[in-house]
DNA sequence: TATTGTTATACTCTATAACTATA
DNA sequence: TATAGTTATAGAGTATAACAATA
């Protein structure tokens, strides 16, 4: 409502657009090259990986990466099949399913991590100082927190009209 | 080779990441809902409504949105088909294929337009400062012109190993 | 020989709806 | 009644390779 954009503000649009469709296209390659694996899945594995307990439900794992449960659901079948992660109910609550990450999964995130870190480093921070580095992290955290905040009605599908 | 990264900088990645992912979802349902497209058909129109000429080679087209000449071509056929398109052969290349956006094409960009903008307002910019704004575009405009830099490798698939 | 674009095909990803089971 | 997760299925997107035509 209101507000339009400044032709600046669409050409911002843009650039952010464009690069991070480009760098998404690079590490995509350099994920399934180096690790067999699509981004999502890769991601998936990370989130675990870093995990303080290594371990999530399902819902706690779709969480920003996967935007529906179904979709989760059948990527973790593909990990799990692979022997990348394991599921086990969980105790606390019988309806959650506890996702973990197994050693060949971790295995696997090493593997990638250092080639996926160069690509990261020469598409994204190359171009950029030390100071543009810590400026768009500020940024980008403001972007993401406010994103956060907001309805992203779709993995907490709670259908009210349709 | 060498340099990894620092674990600022891998905070400042994922934030990037999840951010535009979460930005990507907004606009691509907002594209369907306000014009029954996907997000890249738009980007395909929008790109055409704003050439100088309002018409472009199918490779020019390609640039920087489809990573594949098989993929512009199915979704130019899409286009093609919904009449937002039309394309003919290019007088000054026989090879060529001219693109070029009709009336209905440009009226379709036109219903989507405003409440995109909403949208990106929104979801990206609302949570910034004019400042910060601006410092988002310059640090963008200058990590998307890197990126162009880079071969590509893929649209113009001049395959070397394989 | 290199480039533009299309075709055919196959594969992956994603989403919707219906369903089960637990809170 | 609401939530966690799965299943089945259907649709859309994308990429590879083989191809035709022009430069």
């Amino acid at each position: 409502m209101a507000d339009a954009l400044e032709p600046e503000q669409l050409e911002t649009y843009f650039a952010l657009m464009e690069s991070v469709s480009m760098l998404h296209h690079a590490v995509e390659q350099q994920v399934r090259e180096a690790g067999q694996l699509s981004y999502v899945q890769f991601q998936l594995l990370a989130r675990l990986a870093t995990a303080p307990t290594r371990q999530l439900t399902m819902t706690e794992l779709a969480d920003g990466v996967v935007y529906s449960r179904s979709g989760l659901t059948h990527q973790a079948g593909l990990l799990e099949k692979a022997g990348l992660i394991a599921r086990e109910p969980s105790p606390d609550d019988q309806r959650a399913t506890l996702v973990a990450i197994t050693e060949a999964g971790l295995t696997r995130v090493s593997a990638i991590l250092p080639g996926h870190i160069d690509v990261v480093q020469g598409q994204l921070f190359s171009p950029l100082s030390k100071q543009d580095q810590v400026a768009l992290g500020e940024l980008m955290t403001k972007v993401r927190d406010h994103m956060r905040e907001q309805p992203p009605r779709s993995v907490s599908t709670r259908k009210r009209g349709s």
